[in-house]
DNA sequence: GCCTAATTTGCATACTTATGCATCTATATT
DNA sequence: AATATAGATGCATAAGTATGCAAATTAGGC
């Protein structure tokens, strides 16, 4: 599935520094996931990536972001820009939406969506870089899986 | 000189858009100064400029930075700061340096730079993207440039 | 299930960027 | 001034990225 090789570049860009495609390609295989440079400058395209001196990265704060940092700015921040600044993964299994973020990133979000109030939403748990949301059956998780993946990928 | 075409890549990039480094070639020949690709690959890795969906931007806020956001975090800007963040040009003239700024940056540059206190700084005046800062001598200018330039080129 | 339309992917290749090497230019030294 | 040394540049080409097209896969509709 794409979404799910979506997912895995924004997951290595934060972890680890991509020099070129073909770099990219190599530390895909090892997750399993085996595309050509072709469909990864297409992927690249897509999730707006910009490369630099330092390789490949993210367009917002996602990488090298310390949570405190991008929090002390005034205004209390919306859902979106939680979204697009910590979420890298986002996965459904049955009633549950699994959403993977940056270090320390699940408590801040959680919280955002809770304060959202979705109504899909049952209620969320968050670990370290991990929330999960419940829903109350697998097509509100769907939905909601579709509109945290909208946002990411806006 | 290599300074002044440096400093027209940070001017030609503040001001329009360059697709790739052929496009670079074409707008600095408008300019009077003509180059290879070969020697602007060299020149963006110098500027560590960075390329993204957008083409090629400068690595700071230079380009599309308005002068109130940039300014509205807490502490008092370092001269090193508003350097990076204004400047694009810095050429001396006689016992003068004459620094071009993005549009609104000169009255903050040269504040900045009053406010610095150096020695060779016998004065400045401010126009809208423009600071001209008058020293004793060719010389202090001289090394006032070199500083400045220095700031700018980190 | 089967068919159709749309999306995704790979292949081949065009386009873009980086770099080894030789040459040239500027600067400093004697 | 001549020479030595370091830096800058162009040329040719290697390395990296994007894209037209056709095949394959996926998603819906019947």
């Amino acid at each position: 599935m794409k979404h799910q090789r979506l997912d895995a570049i924004r997951e290595v860009l934060a972890k680890s520094m991509v020099v070129n495609q073909d770099d990219l390609r190599r530390k895909l295989r090892r997750r399993g996931i085996e595309v050509t440079q072709a469909t990864l400058s297409r992927d690249i395209h897509e999730l707006r990536l910009s490369k630099g001196p330092g390789g490949y990265s993210l367009p917002n704060g996602h990488r090298g972001t310390s949570v405190a940092a991008t929090l002390e700015d005034d205004g209390p921040p919306s859902v979106e820009e939680m979204i697009e600044s910590f979420v890298l993964r986002v996965r459904q299994a049955m009633n549950q939406v699994v959403v993977g973020t940056v270090m320390g990133g699940a408590q801040p979000v959680a919280a955002a969506l809770d304060h959202e109030g979705w109504p899909e939403v049952v209620g969320t748990v968050a670990g370290d870089d991990t929330v999960l949301v419940i829903c109350a059956d697998p097509r509100r998780a769907g939905e909601v899986e579709a509109r945290l993946r909208t946002m990411l990928e806006s």
